[in-house]
DNA sequence: CGAATATATATCGCGTGCGATTTTATCGCA
DNA sequence: TGCGATAAAATCGCACGCGATATATATTCG
């Protein structure tokens, strides 16, 4: 079958098409590697999270993540289905839930230091070209969360 | 309550959460437009493709939006079901199902022009600018997925 | 020709994202 | 004090993405 070389003629000029499809190119190269954790990619990201700074409430995750808590507490709940963290009521104010790892949680959050490395390897960069791009594309990130209705 | 400022610190320096959360900030501006015309983003971006060829097969779309039948197939059924394109098995080869634009469909793919300027105005950047960082991180795709497992 | 193989699409299950709504708790303020 | 407004999570429905599998058609090769 004779086939289209990938972005031909439409979709070329589009950055909002490279981004798209780079991150789903990112999460076929994290997939294998967070596999091995038994981890999905945003998995990963709220347990690099705490792994930073434990005992995070849902709402200080979701604004580190830009996720809401109709995402959030789902996710939050199979991390806990799986006994890396665990979910519970601030005695202070009622109406927030903390979110802690458990020991297993710590550990795999430990394991995870070495994924970085390996992602780094599949970009074929090094980590100043990324900086360089990473600014770049964070600085679009604000503006068009800025300018979003 | 006291909130991080997003990317306070574990998230920064990764490039892929700069991608995956600028992704989801360009959802965030293209929704609302996206919504007058009755699509989500990956519709609009088949859309967009049939607006260019029209009669491509499945296959062939999914290579331009690096996407799989197992996500075409319902995508397509849906824009089907919007009376927006027709659905035919190629007489030439059975196994193929071309997809084609109706009169709807082509005039919503033609109302769809006027989306990427809207967006832009969004960026607050110029074409140029928009340009250089597409290219960018298009190398960085093709990267990605050539190291890909 | 016919069996093995390859190809194109479809189906299924699971985990996101997100808009809309609901529930519970806290706060502001007369 | 009490009541309306605000805030934090949770719930629900829908549309992706994708791995795994199934099905139907084409192709290849003995």
């Amino acid at each position: 079958m004779k086939r289209k070389s990938p972005d031909a003629d439409a979709l070329g000029g589009h950055l909002c098409f490279a981004v798209y499809s780079t991150g789903l190119a990112f999460n076929r190269v994290y997939k294998p590697i967070l596999d091995r954790l038994g981890l999905t990619y945003p998995q990963y990201l709220a347990m690099v999270i705490l792994r930073g700074e434990d005992g995070q409430t849902v709402g200080e995750l979701g604004d580190q993540l830009f996720l809401d808590s109709s995402t959030l507490t789902p996710l939050i709940k199979r991390l806990e289905a799986a006994g890396l963290v665990t979910r519970r009521r601030d005695s202070e104010d009622e109406r927030v839930v903390r979110v802690t790892l458990t020991d297993k949680g710590r550990a795999v959050a430990e394991e995870a230091k070495c994924v970085p490395g390996e992602v780094l390897a599949a970009t074929g960069r090094t980590p100043e070209q990324l900086g360089v791009l990473e600014r770049a594309i964070v600085q679009l990130r604000d503006t068009l969360r800025a300018n979003a209705a």
